[in-house]
DNA sequence: TATTGATATTAGGTTATTCGAATATGATTA
DNA sequence: TAATCATATTCGAATAACCTAATATCAATA
């Protein structure tokens, strides 16, 4: 993985990286909605939701279409964004190794991870 | 999404949304490593790869198992991990879509987004 | 047991994020 | 065209994240 896909990574993991944003993400992916309607829905600010959305949106997670004075907002990468949720959703629980699993996993007779 | 995973998920985003975690959970993928081997690949210090690494603990995707003085860490959601990467790397192309496009989608003669 | 090697922790200063308040812009309507 | 509705932007303060330097811990070894 070179230096530009991390930086492109973070970058995504970063603008999905708040309850807010996440939660505006999530209601665009069932329907397209203007900056009002997801007012009604999260609680905050009209301007705190603008500035959210101006975050998702410099990441190309969402878009917008003008209709007259309103913005209909869609998420523009919907595969990746619903995908990334619900692997998050799933919460694959954690497993716990010891030495002696991850020594025979390498089956070498070093260390456990490094041998040196 | 309740608020709880709501919560849980910006957790997890969070730990993986910076360069050099995003780049030790990348080497421990391909396979156990202790502090001083990943000091070796990454442009960090000890004590700053220490601290990702207790970032990363905290939440639960990664652990070690001790081997004398040293830790062998390893990712303890392989799957979540890379799954996530995997669908960032991929890099889906953000979509576009016009008002008309909207408007057609919900099959409404209302607006293009919300009906008020 | 003194030293060394591997890792963690703490303290601090710096930078980045976040939010509310105020204001600006731009389309719509009275 | 003045008022209004929908949205964006700017500013400043509060908070959080980050990094470095210094120090601490703890196991291994001389």
């Amino acid at each position: 993985m070179d230096a530009d896909s991390v930086q492109k990574s973070t970058d995504l993991l970063k603008a999905l990286a708040h309850p807010t944003r996440l939660q505006i993400v999530v209601e665009l992916l069932k329907g397209t909605k203007c900056v009002t309607d997801i007012q009604e829905i999260l609680p905050a600010s009209q301007a705190n939701i603008s500035q959210h959305l101006t975050v998702l949106r410099n990441a190309r997670l969402v878009d917008f279409a003008q209709d007259g004075s309103m913005r209909c907002y869609y998420v523009s990468r919907p595969k990746l964004v619903s995908s990334v949720i619900s692997l998050l959703a799933e919460a694959e629980p954690a497993i716990r190794k010891s030495k002696d699993e991850l020594d025979r996993e390498k089956h070498s007779s070093g260390g456990a991870c490094c041998v040196r």
